[in-house]
DNA sequence: TGATGTGAAGCGGTTCACAGCC
DNA sequence: GGCTGTGAACCGCTTCACATCA
């Protein structure tokens, strides 16, 4: 049955099958269950049939889905089937590192400007992506069709920075600043921490250690979770 | 009412407290209320009373909290009264971003090493962090008292280098590679995964855009959620 | 028989609403 | 009156269990 309110922790999880499918049809599989995709992502079997028949009743009873169309639907319900464009908003150590790493995966999904307001670094190249002026952002964006943007500033400019980018026409904003940011709700907004990550990681190193080796599956979120 | 069984979620959120009581402290403030706290993170006054509640009854009804006792029970329950020390697994491009993110911050998480296995790397530095062979990483583990591990390393080598990290003590691991790990019971163990992040923000700008302009709160999670 | 699609149950986290205390 | 601590209601996601179909 087709569902309109898809929640995110499932769009995180569809991006993950379409990437074990691609793994799969790579090792030549024609088809697949979803009981093969649960085991290899330590997911339930029955999760996993309820995010695809949101999208179409793709699999056939008896036999399990086809990997290529399976990867085709996906590919489209994520729209990944269309080039997209991002930018990084702040230069400094985080954003220049996401632009080096993001900048250097060949995907449909490309980071085609870096901003700062900082003279000194205006003109300057994070591999083969230019810093440049934060004021021609909205000029920028609207030129080349920039549908995301990633923050990288000082939590005390995120939400000035978030801000512009809605006024531009941004729709899609993932924040790396440590700070609760608000979106208008046409915006899609995702904040990773990475302190605060890290952080909340030390309570448990506080706890007493249990001394028991049995594996448990792990979470693969997390982002997003 | 103590608890012992603490969510991720909530030591997540944990850290947001704490953050916000030191900016408020900073500005002067004796005493806060849950309701204060609220607002500054866009969640639910009595998410945040329930929170701390799990943790001892610190606050004083007509009151509040006061701010620096708090500060100093979140500091401890978080178990950031000591010193922690991780060291970061790949000294590939998102490796060495992230040393170079994390080593420059001034906390008492800090990075003390930089793992590889490439003979090319091994000797050069990152700031002020040592690429180190991979083949001494128990030694150094050990030697240092490294309890977190950051694994940034290709997925294919992800889940041996967590099984490296759990042999050599480390207790909890925080994981960037795109691929689902298994851990012990033992090691915490969080995924933060780029890819799947920004792929699946895509979703959402293959909906339909809606054109009204209202503010929504955002989370504060990762992740984290 | 094998695997999907799905109603129902289960579970954990969030919010409400209010009693209790300052 | 103000604000905490908390039982109850709520909500959404996950898992179970099974009817259904190839």
């Amino acid at each position: 049955m087709k569902k309109d309110k898809i929640s995110e922790v499932t769009t995180n999880r569809l991006s993950l099958y379409l990437r074990c499918l691609t793994e799969a049809g790579a090792a030549g599989a024609e088809t697949i269950s979803s009981q093969a995709i649960a085991e290899r992502l330590h997911l339930n079997s029955a999760q996993i049939r309820k995010d695809l028949v949101q999208f179409g009743e793709f699999g056939r009873r008896g036999l399990g889905y086809s990997v290529p169309t399976l990867c085709e639907h996906l590919t489209r319900v994520l729209g990944l089937d269309k080039e997209h464009r991002f930018c990084i908003i702040g230069a400094g150590r985080l954003g220049t590192a996401l632009a080096d790493y993001y900048g250097f995966r060949n995907t449909n999904f490309t980071v085609t400007a870096l901003f700062d307001t900082d003279k000194q670094k205006i003109g300057k190249k994070i591999g083969h992506i230019k810093i440049l002026d934060m004021k021609n952002f909205a000029d920028t964006v609207k030129r080349d069709n920039i549908e995301v943007a990633v923050v990288a500033v000082p939590a005390e400019h995120a939400q000035a920075a978030l801000d512009l980018a809605a006024d531009a026409g941004i729709r899609a904003v993932m924040n790396f600043a440590p700070v609760p940011l608000k979106a208008p709700v046409d915006i899609r907004l995702r904040t990773v921490d990475l302190t605060t990550s890290l952080e909340s990681l030390a309570y448990f190193l506080a706890q007493p250690a249990r001394r028991d080796r049995k594996r448990k599956p792990a979470n693969g979120r997390s982002n997003n979770k």
